[in-house]
DNA sequence: TCTGGGGTCCTAGGACCC
DNA sequence: TCTGGGGTCCTAGGACCC
C-alpha cells in the first residue's frame, strides 16, 4: 500500500536565474569563442557579461535549455536557435559543455543512489526512485526523504531539482512538474481526480504532439476527458495497446517497476550538416563525414564493450523527410570497416538525388562483446551473407557508386 | 528563419519454417 | 491444384522521450 516513487529532474544552470540565457547550438563559431573565453570557469560560476547574444547567432542548432527569464519570452527546449533569436534577441547564448553535463549527471545519480539504491536512469537529468523500502521513505508520504535527496544533491552539486512523489512512476513524473524549480510535490492516490484530471493530455508521459491532435479531434483535451471515456471506445480509436494504456494512464494507474539495470539496444551517431549536401556534388565531403560516423560508432561500441549485427543508416532530406535502411549481417561486429562497408550497401538503397541535411549510422541487435563466440575472423559482410531480403538498388540517378 | 542528437518501443508486411 | 495457422525474423517508418 505505502509504495512511493519519485521522479527527480535536475535543473541545469540555475545560477543564471534572472537573466535570459539559452544553452544550445552546439558547434558554431560562437561556441568556440565562448569555449575559449570561459574554458576555465566551472559550471556554477559563469559571469554574466560579455557573452555573445542570441541575435548574433547563426546556425542550425536548437535550444537545449533556457533560464526562466528567457522562457518568459516564449523560448524553450528544442526550439530552433533562429526562432529563439527572434523571440528574445537580447538573450545570452552559451554552448553546451557535454563533458561537464555528464560529470554533473553522474554526481547527481550517485548522490541519489547512496540514499536510495533503487534508481532508474531516465537520461542525463532525470531518474525515478523507488522509496518503498528505504528507511523513512514513507514519512509524510515520502516528503521527508525527498527533502533529504534534494538537500544532498544541492550540497554535492550546487544544483537544484524538482521532485514528485506518488504511488507510481507515471503520477510521480506528473507531480514533479507541479513545483518547478526546486520544489517537492507529494501526490496521493485519492488526489488523482482533483489534481491530475484537469491537466491537458500532453502532461501524460507518452502522449506526444500527434496523439494530442488526434485526441483534440475527438474533443478530448484534459486527462479527465480521457478518463471519462469507455476503455473499449479508446481501444477502437487508438488500437488495443495504446488505447488501453491511455485509459489506465488517465486513471493514474501504472504498475511498471523501477528498473535499475538495462542493456542497450542500439548505438548510433548522426550529424546535421552546416549546409545541405548533395551526394554527387558534395561527394568527397559526404564520404568523409560518413566514414567518420562509422568510426565513431565503432569506437563507442568498443569503448563500452558491445558488438552488433544490424547495421543501418538514416538520412534526412532537405525537405525534412527521413529515410532509414538497415541490413543484418551474419556475425557480430564492432569493426569500423565492416560497419562502413555494410552501411555503404544500405546507402545504395536510398534515393540520393535530393539534397541531404543529416546523415546517421546505427548499429543494433547488440550483444556484449564477451558473450559472443568468436566469429569467422575477417569475414566479409554484405550481400552474400546478408539475409534473404536484401533488395536490388533502386534504379536512377541517385544510385551511382558513391560510397 | 525552420526543426539537434541519442535513444526506446510499436506496428505492419513479407519471407520463411513447421 | 489449392491452401490452414502459428511463430519468428527482417525491414521501414513513425511516435515519443530526455
Amino acid at each position: 500500500m505505502d509504495a512511493f516513487f519519485a521522479s527527480v529532474e535536475l535543473l541545469r544552470y540555475p545560477q543564471l536565474k534572472g537573466l535570459p540565457v539559452v544553452i544550445g547550438g552546439g558547434r558554431r563559431k560562437v561556441d568556440e569563442i565562448v569555449r575559449q573565453s570561459y574554458a576555465d570557469i566551472p559550471l556554477g560560476e559563469v559571469p554574466v557579461v560579455a557573452f555573445p547574444l542570441l541575435k548574433d547567432y547563426v546556425g542550425r542548432g536548437v535550444i537545449t535549455t533556457a533560464t526562466y527569464a528567457a522562457r518568459q519570452f516564449g523560448v524553450g527546449s528544442a526550439m530552433g536557435m533562429m526562432k529563439a533569436a527572434r523571440l528574445c534577441p537580447q538573450a545570452i547564448v552559451l554552448p553546451v559543455d557535454f563533458d561537464e553535463v555528464r560529470r554533473y549527471s553522474r554526481l547527481f545519480k550517485s548522490t541519489i543512489a547512496e540514499i536510495a539504491p533503487l534508481v532508474e536512469d531516465r537520461g542525463v537529468d532525470e531518474v525515478y526512485i523507488d522509496f518503498t523500502d528505504v528507511p523513512g521513505g514513507q514519512r509524510e508520504g515520502g516528503r521527508v526523504l525527498a527533502r533529504l535527496v534534494q538537500k544532498a544533491i544541492f550540497e554535492r552539486t550546487g544544483l537544484t531539482c524538482s521532485i514528485g512523489v506518488a504511488p507510481n512512476k507515471l503520477v510521480a513524473k506528473m507531480a514533479s512538474e507541479f513545483n518547478k524549480p526546486n520544489g517537492i510535490s507529494v501526490l496521493y492516490e485519492e488526489e488523482i481526480q482533483a489534481r491530475i484530471w484537469p491537466l491537458p493530455v500532453r502532461k501524460i508521459n507518452g502522449i506526444g504532439p500527434k496523439a494530442e491532435v488526434r485526441l483534440a479531434k475527438l474533443h478530448l483535451h484534459t486527462i479527465g476527458d480521457i478518463a471519462a471515456q469507455q476503455r473499449d471506445w479508446l481501444v477502437d480509436n487508438f488500437g488495443e495497446s495504446y488505447g488501453a494504456w491511455m485509459h489506465e494512464a488517465a486513471w493514474g494507474r501504472d504498475e511498471r517497476p523501477v528498473v535499475t539495470e538495462s542493456e542497450p539496444v542500439s548505438m548510433s551517431r548522426e550529424t546535421t550538416f552546416e549546409r545541405d549536401l548533395h551526394a554527387v556534388r558534395d561527394r568527397a565531403e559526404l564520404g568523409a563525414i560518413f566514414t567518420n560516423l562509422c568510426t565513431q560508432v565503432a569506437q563507442d561500441l568498443q569503448r563500452k564493450g558491445y558488438v552488433g549485427k544490424t547495421i543501418g543508416i538514416k538520412l534526412r532530406y532537405d525537405d525534412f523527410r527521413t529515410a532509414t535502411r538497415d541490413l543484418t549481417i551474419d556475425s557480430f561486429t564492432a569493426d569500423a570497416r565492416t560497419i562502413r562497408q555494410t552501411a555503404g550497401l544500405c546507402l545504395k538503397r536510398v534515393d540520393l538525388s535530393r539534397r541531404l541535411r543529416l546523415l546517421g549510422v546505427r548499429v543494433g541487435k547488440l550483444a556484449r562483446e564477451g558473450s559472443v563466440q568468436a566469429q569467422r575472423a575477417g569475414a566479409a559482410p554484405g550481400a552474400e551473407s546478408a539475409s534473404h531480403q536484401a533488395r536490388e538498388p533502386v534504379a536512377g540517378e541517385g544510385t551511382l557508386e558513391l560510397f
